[in-house]
RNA sequence: GCCCCCAUCGUCUAGCGGCCUAGGACGUGGCCCUCUCAAGGCCAAAACCGGGAUUCGAAUUCCCGUGGGGGCACCA
């Protein structure tokens, strides 16, 4: 189906409107756009859509900066990487706009609108398709601009008919130009609106794919009536499906839905959500799920885009994310827990924390609560020292702690490996199976259920000192109870 | 209201007329491994929205219905 450009340059864009965050969905579009230049050679463009002056955030254009490199997304033109066919910041090309609506005026594909905002209906039903000012006489027009009167600039739909296009996920679409309105492209403040500006800069941009939210597949009939009024060749279009929540409402910031910034600051790894938002919409035809950008760059293919709407599962994000942690070297991972670990953990061994932590590891924002016992032993139950599965209770607990702390003062080596046969020797000497032995002591030295790692593993981490220390605290707390 | 789109396990999906007693993954349940918890291994439950039509044969093609989503802004 890309045979067409298998000869000429595959050219993607990714045109956000600076609102100050990175939405779910349009890193989706994003990613697309840039797999598509990558798999093809191609080159990817970013490109600002801020002409809407009263929904422009200051610093919203840094946000999109940082959340394309955030992805990996590096982009070959953009407002900073000028490739010749810039600028690439809407509002610094209103003169484009303008020259090229003045066009459609002359060849009478557009017209001048002088209702007033107000006057225009907004009821559900029964929309406006014909807009009145299209009957206006030029001297009308003339009588008015003289006036001093605001206007806008108008499609002019063609009466009769219909329109058809392509894309490539949804296959043919026609629509009947009686369903088309006479949309807005100018804007009485002289900026373009989306739906002029998208078609002149893909255009001079020379955009080979249109990729998008599926929400623009209804307008696009209207969009190519302008490509043809210019004369310009329709790009192919790849019209996304949408990304929604379990419950099968649209998945939104305005709602409280993470973006991909919060997602990150959630714990998620950027590499991770990139994955799966890949997998949203997309498969590779086999049962490969992990994939890296790198990965994906040589297998992504358009053909293989869903056209139903997906669903977006935190199970599954959680899961590959912890595919991809685990898929971290060790030095790579400690680096991103470290910023995780509470201040009171500098006395230990950091390193040999991230060890036993990484496995067991799905999302980084869950390391405060697994490592807090390595700072200080919560006050728990003694109750803690039953357990059936290790065949424990009060009694073999005291009696194991209290026959195991001389051993322990003792042992030359004081590591996982030595600490492991000692204590396993001491279990077969007196009658204990092994998870009787280390049940207690790993009680005693963390005070929690479940903890990264078993008894020796953390005995070692805490050094000979502090485990003596909380051996015989154990002591005394069974003591007490018994 | 009008127009457009979509429809396989709870979720993401494979399937592009026979290979389907519908495959994989997440999640769920069970077992194994085991020094707790994870990780890992094994197993299980779980779906073709409904009705017609075409065909020797339909999850796959067509039509109708139903359900869901999107659009109809001087927002993108």
């Amino acid at each position: 189906m890309l045979e067409r450009f298998y000869g000429s340059m595959v050219r993607t864009r990714f045109a956000p409107s600076p609102t100050g965050y990175m939405h779910i969905g349009n890193l989706r579009t994003a990613l697309y756009a840039y797999l598509t230049a990558r798999r093809h050679q191609g080159v990817f463009i970013l490109r600002i859509e801020d002409t809407d002056q009263g929904r422009n955030i200051p610093e919203a254009v840094a946000a999109i900066y940082k959340g394309l490199q955030l992805a990996g997304l590096d982009y070959d033109e953009g407002p900073d990487k000028d490739g010749g066919y810039g600028p690439y910041i809407q509002s610094e090309r209103l003169p484009i706009y303008q020259e090229h609506a003045q066009r459609l005026l002359e060849m009478g594909a557009a017209f001048r609108c002088f209702c007033r905002k107000e006057d225009q209906p907004e009821g559900d039903d029964a929309p406006t398709r014909r807009d009145p000012c299209r009957l206006l006489t030029p001297a009308q027009v003339e009588e008015k601009m003289t006036a001093g009167e605001s206007f806008v600039i108008r499609q002019r739909i063609p009466d009769g008919g219909s329109t058809t296009f392509r894309d490539h996920v949804y296959g043919e679409i026609t629509v009947e130009n009686a369903q088309l309105d006479d949309q807005v492209l100018l804007k009485s403040d002289g900026f373009p609106t989306y739906n002029f500006a998208n078609v002149v800069d893909d255009h001079l941009m020379a955009i080979s794919h249109v990729m998008r939210g599926q929400e623009y597949l209804s307008s696009t009939p209207k969009y190519n009536l302008l490509y043809r009024n210019f004369g310009w060749e329709v790009p192919e279009y790849v019209h996304l499906p949408l990304i929604v929540k379990e419950d099968g409402t649209k998945f939104s910031k305005r709602l409280g839905d993470p973006s991909f910034e919060d997602l990150v600051k959630m714990g998620y790894l950027p590499e991770a959500i990139v994955n799966y938002i890949a997998l949203l919409g997309w498969s590779p035809g086999n049962d490969q799920e992990f994939f890296t950008l790198a990965e994906l760059e040589k297998v992504f293919s358009i053909d293989r885009i869903n056209k139903s709407s997906a669903a977006f599962s935190f199970d599954k994000l959680t899961w590959l994310n912890g595919e991809h942690i685990r898929a971290l070297s060790l030095e790579a991972f400690h680096e991103l827990a470290l910023a995780y670990y509470p201040p009171e953990l500098a006395d230990y061994d950091t390193l040999k924390i991230s060890e036993l932590l990484q496995v067991r590891t799905e999302k980084l924002t869950e390391i405060p609560e697994m490592v807090t016992f390595f700072a200080a032993v919560p006050d728990y139950d003694v109750e803690l020292y039953i357990h059936d599965k290790s065949k424990s209770d009060l009694a073999t607990s005291l009696a194991v702690l209290k026959g195991v702390l001389p051993l322990l003062a003792e042992i030359k080596t004081f590591n996982n490996d030595n600490l492991f046969l000692m204590l396993k020797q001491f279990g077969k000497e007196n009658g204990f199976k092994t998870g009787t032995v280390m049940w207690p002591i790993r009680t005693a030295l963390s005070g929690v259920p479940a903890t990264p790692g078993g008894a020796t593993a953390l005995a070692e981490i805490l050094g000979r000192e502090e485990t003596l220390r909380r051996v015989a605290a154990g002591i005394a707390k069974l003591e007490a109870a018994v």
